[in-house]
DNA sequence: GCCGATTTGTTTATCGGTTGAATTATTTTA
DNA sequence: TAAAATAATTCAACCGATAAACAAATCGGC
C-alpha cells in the first residue's frame, strides 16, 4: 500500500545516469554497510547483504582499499568449516574532518578520522565579542594550521573543514548575522579560504545548531530512530532537524530559528523586533536572570537548582513552560520522536525535560499512540565542533568516487 | 563550497544499482523533462538537455511511447534549415489517475490524465457524520465503478486510486481518527481494497490536507518555489508542507497539525486536551461563533464581512492574528516562501492574508530578506480529490519502469 | 528544380560495469 | 589425508550508454 512518492518532478533537475554513476553509487553502498556494521564484515557478508555479486564487491572493495578509505583486518574467531574472511573496517589512517567552532566565549578545533575517532583537538578561550570578525578569523587559521601539522604526524589527509557558527548562515557560506558575535554579512571563505591548507579542499560554514545536531546523530546512530530536533540552549536559541536521519535545512537554508517562535503572542517585546518569542522565557539570559544570577556561568545555576533554591526553580519552571509551548508546535508540525536538549539545556535536563514531556503529552494530538522522549545531549560543548568534523567524514562516506577522485588524495 | 550533504548514512538503507536501474532512472529524467517543458521538445532537444545521447533518448522515448505514456505530435511551425522534429508530449488516452475524497458533507471523485486533465468528476453532497465508516466507503465504491465506466469510455487505463480522508492516517492506510467524521481505526483497504476496480491496482488513502497540498502543487508548477505551506481551513487546521517540490510528511507521518498548535497557551481548552490551540481561534467554528453565525455556510460570512458588519470583521481579525501567530512559528522553523490558504481560509482570504502577512513581517527573523507570500488557494474545494488523483498520476511519470512492468497495462 | 547545408533520428561498433559460473585459496571435519 | 565448506578471484557474457557514421527530411541559393 505504497504512499504517492515523493521525489520532485517539478523543477526537472537531477541529471542524466552513466555507468560511471552505477560505480559512484555502489562504492558509496558498499561503503555504508561497512560504517554501519557492528562488527568487520567481509567481501562475502558484504556481498549477501548488498545483493551485489560477489565478484563486484570484490572490486569495489579494493578501490576503497586503495583509496585508503578501508583496511583490512585479522579474520575474526570463527567456528565452522571453510577459508576464514578477512574484516573490513574504515581506514583510521586514510582522510579526516577538521572542525572548528567560533562561539562567543571561545574558539576550537578538532579532527577526526573515518572510523569517527578524535585525533585532535584544540580549544581558545578568549571573550571574542569585543574582536573584529578579520582578526577571529585569524585566531582561526592559527588553530587550522596546528590541526594541519597534527594530521600530517598521524598520517590523516585532510579530507576538508566544516566551521560552525553561531548565527545565519548562507549557502554559499557568507554569515548573514550571528547576533551574539555581532557580525553581519561576513563572507568567511573569503576570509578564510585563502590559507594554504584549506585552500581547494572545501570550506563549509554552517550554523552551530545544525551542526551540532549532525554531531549528535553521529554519537546516538544505531541506537535511536534517526529524527529528532536538537535544541541548543545559548544566548540565543538554535534547533537542528534531524529527519530519517538528515539533516532538515528548510526550504531556504534558514531552518530552526527556534528562539523566535511566538510563545505568549503578546508577551514581552524581543530584539528581533517581535513579541513573546522563546528566547525572552527560556533563553540564557531569561532563565539567569530570572534566578537572580544574571551574568553567572550556568554551573552556578545547576547548583542553586540542586539545592533546591526557589528562584532557580521557578526560573526553571517558566523556561521549561515556554520551551513546552514551542517544543509541542514543533512536534505537532514536524512529528519528530525525540527532542534532544543541547548547549546550556543540557546540564539544566534534569529540571526541564519532565515539564516538557509533559507539556507534549498534554499538546500533541498524536502523542498518544507515538510518544515522544526528550533527552540531554550526548556531547557536551564539544557537539558543534564534532559535529563540524563529523559532517565533513560524512561526506567523504557518502560519495566515496568524490574522494577517490581527489588528485590531493 | 558545498554544504554537507544530507543524504542518510545510518539505518544502511538503499539497495544495489544495477544497470536496469540506470534505465528506470533515466526512462523517469526524459518524462520529467517532457512533463515540465513548455512546448512539446523533439528527441535532440531532450537530448541536449538531459545530457543524454540522442541514440539514448530515442530507445528510451520508443519505449515510453510502446507504453502509452507518449505520443508523438506534429512539427511545430520552425524557422531554418533541416529535418522537422517531431513534438512529445504527455499522452492523453494513457494512465489515469482516479482521485476519492470522504469529507463531512459530501463524497467526490474525479479522474485525471497524464496531462493533468480532469476527465471525469462526480460530488455526491450528503451529511455522511451520521453514517458509518462501511456505509460512506460503499457510497465511495459507486463511486469507483462510475469513474471506472468512465474511463473505459475514453480510453483510459486505471493506474491507481487516492482516497483523501480529513484525519490522520497510517502508512498503511488506517484512518486512526479523523474526529470530524467520527472515524477512529477504520481500515480502508480491508474494506475498499477488495473492488473489483480496485484490486491489485494500488489504493492510497492519505490526509486531506497533504493531498490538498499535491494538489496545489500541481497547480502552480513552474511558477512557484515549490516551497509552501498548505493551510486546509475546516472544522479542523490541517497543514501540507511542501518542500523542494516535495510533500513532508514529517518523521513518522503524522506532520502538519497546525490545528494543535498552541498560539494562547493559557488559553481556551481544546477537545485534543491541550489549551490555546490555534483550532480554538481560527476553527471555522470559532470564527462563525465570533461573528454571530454559528453553523452558517462560509458564504454567509463573506457577505457578512464584505459589507463590512463589526462582529465578523473582528472573528475574521481575531482568527488571522492566532494564524498569524502559528505561521510565524511555522517559517521560523521551516523557513517556507508562500503560505496558501486553502479551505474555508480561500475565500475568507482578502481579510485574512494582509493581517498574516504583517505578523511573518514582524515575528519572522529572517523575513527581512526572505519575503514571505500569503495567498489563497488556486483549487476550490476541489483541491484534495484533484490532488489525490494528481498524486497517482505523478507516481506514474516518477516511476515510469513500474507502470512499464505492469502486467495490466 | 537541383544541390549543398542543416538538423533529426536511427544504426552499428565499442566501452564500462555487473553478473554468473568456474577456479583458486584456505580452513575445518571426518 | 581426503572431503567438505567457505572466501575470494578470474573470465566470458550481458546490458545499457556512447560515439560516430548513416539515412531522412527540410531550407536556401542558384
Amino acid at each position: 500500500m505504497p504512499r504517492p512518492t515523493t521525489t520532485p518532478v517539478g523543477a526537472a533537475a537531477a541529471t542524466a545516469v552513466r555507468q560511471a554513476s552505477l560505480r559512484e553509487h555502489n562504492l558509496a553502498l558498499v561503503l555504508r554497510h561497512i560504517a554501519s556494521a557492528s562488527s568487520p564484515p567481509s567481501r562475502a557478508a558484504l556481498a549477501a547483504t548488498t545483493g551485489l555479486t560477489r565478484a563486484t564487491v570484490s572490486t569495489l572493495v579494493d578501490d576503497l582499499i586503495t583509496g585508503r578509505l578501508l583496511t583490512e583486518v585479522d579474520p575474526a574467531p570463527r567456528s565452522g568449516a571453510g577459508r576464514p574472511a578477512l574484516g573490513l573496517t574504515l581506514a583510521g589512517h586514510g582522510p579526516a574532518g577538521l572542525g572548528l567552532e567560533v562561539n562567543v566565549d571561545y574558539l576550537a578545533a578538532c579532527l577526526v578520522d573515518l572510523t569517527g575517532a578524535v585525533r585532535h583537538r584544540a580549544v581558545r578561550r578568549t571573550d571574542l565579542r569585543p574582536v573584529s570578525p578579520a582578526e577571529t578569523l585569524a585566531l582561526v587559521a592559527d588553530l587550522v594550521t596546528e590541526a594541519a601539522a597534527a594530521a600530517d604526524r598521524q598520517d590523516l589527509l585532510l579530507a576538508g573543514t566544516a566551521l560552525a557558527v553561531p548565527g545565519l548562515v548562507t549557502a554559499a557560506g557568507v554569515v548573514r548575522l550571528a547576533p551574539n558575535l555581532g557580525w553581519r554579512d561576513v563572507d568567511v571563505p573569503a576570509l578564510l579560504g585563502g590559507h594554504p591548507v584549506l585552500a581547494g579542499r572545501g570550506l563549509t560554514v554552517d550554523n552551530e545548531a545544525n551542526l551540532a545536531a549532525l554531531g549528535e546523530l553521529h554519537a546516538s546512530s544505531a541506537a535511536d530512530s534517526g529524527n529528532f530536533i536538537y535544541i541548543s540552549g545559548e544566548v540565543g536559541i538554535g534547533a537542528g532537524i534531524v529527519l530519517h536521519n538528515t539533516l532538515f535545512r528548510g526550504a531556504r537554508g534558514w531552518s530552526g530559528e527556534l528562539g523566535h517562535v511566538p510563545v505568549h503572542p503578546q508577551g514581552r517585546p524581543c530584539r528581533c523586533g517581535g513579541r513573546g518569542c522563546l528566547e525572552q522565557y527560556a533563553g540564557q539570559e531569561a532563565i539567569l536572570g530570572g534566578a537572580e544570577l544574571t551574568g553567572a556561568p550556568v554551573a552556578r545555576l545547576v547548583e542553586a537548582a540542586e539545592r533546591a533554591d526557589p528562584a532557580a526553580c521557578q526560573a526553571l519552571a517558566g523556561a521549561a513552560d515556554a520551551l513546552g509551548v514551542a517544543v509541542a508546535g514543533v512536534i505537532n508540525l514536524l512529528d519528530v520522536d525525540t527532542v534532544v536538549l543541547g548547549g546550556i539545556y543540557a546540564p539544566l535536563a534534569r529540571w526541564l525535560a519532565p515539564p516538557v514531556e509533559a507539556a507534549i503529552r498534554r499538546r500533541v494530538l498524536t502523542a498518544a499512540w507515538s510518544p515522544v522522549t526528550v533527552r540531554a545531549a550526548l556531547l557536551g560543548g564539544e557537539a558543534a565542533v564534532l559535529g563540524a568534523a563529523g559532517s565533513v567524514v560524512r561526506a567523504v562516506l557518502e560519495q566515496p568516487a568524490r574522494w577517490l577522485a581527489r588528485p590531493d588524495r
